[in-house]
DNA sequence: TTTACTGCAAAGGGTTTGCAACATG
DNA sequence: CATGTTGCAAACCCTTTGCAGTAAA
């Protein structure tokens, strides 16, 4: 949390934005986060959204739609994991994953990295289909 | 290719579009799409897109930024694939998908589906870091 | 010839920025 | 007090849409 505090304040409406995405269990949109932030005007959110994000408080995911979405790192939220993604509404849930799949993963990144002369860095695994709510 | 015919004539601009994609082994943004085709005006590049994908015949998928990126479907280009994408520049490189990894994604899925009532349709495997260029 | 497609330009929607007032350290 | 931050509104940029002319079947 503190992170910021090498780069800049942590104000009331900082505060309320890394409170908002802490309590979601997924990546919220903008509106999202206005609704749970309460009193933070949207020139704001953006702002300070990016600025927690070069702080790497917090990360832009993307998904279906072209709606912004943002969670906590997973530094600050404490555990990697993927995304299912409904392709009907666009909401994101968080899924843990598998070490299976980690290791799978992992492999598949040094061999493209060997291929390619790519520095992967991370990675992302999404699972699309319809939530509940829309099969 | 005639998947088209199903449903639109298959004219001079579609066939345009359709082959600047199958030249590129990578997704393409709008502009790219535009610089490759030629004689295609923006409006009738994101019409028709927005039909070809519809018709399944190819895909919008979302990098680094936020800029729309297409590619052909897998049903068409024959090869299932991921991919690799630069956190610098945003361009995007196919990879190809290795047996091992596409199982644990099918195994994830699958219980992530039972766990939470998604019907798991799809999946995509990102590998984010920094192309030769950017590094 | 009929119907769908194309181009142009204007409209739309999410995101960014300028600027003056304000709050934090 | 000095700077960084906030709000408001205008500016931006990518994407979509209306409409009249054009091309495909």
């Amino acid at each position: 949390m503190r992170l910021t505090a090498a780069d800049q304040r942590y104000t009331t409406c900082r505060r309320a934005l890394v409170d908002a995405l802490a309590a979601a269990k997924r990546p919220l949109t903008i509106p999202e986060i206005l609704a749970a932030a309460g009193t933070v005007t949207i020139s704001s959110a953006y702002r300070n959204l990016t600025i927690l994000c070069e702080a790497d408080v917090a990360r832009r995911v993307s998904g279906a739609d072209d709606l912004g979405r943002f969670e906590l790192a997973e530094d600050v939220s404490g555990h990697h994991h993927h995304h299912l993604i409904c392709s009907s509404c666009g909401t994101m849930a968080d899924v843990s994953a598998s070490d299976k799949l980690e290791k799978a993963v992992e492999e598949a990144a040094r061999q493209a990295a060997e291929e390619t002369g790519f520095d992967v860095r991370t990675h992302r695994v999404d699972l699309e289909g319809l939530c509940p709510a829309c099969r």
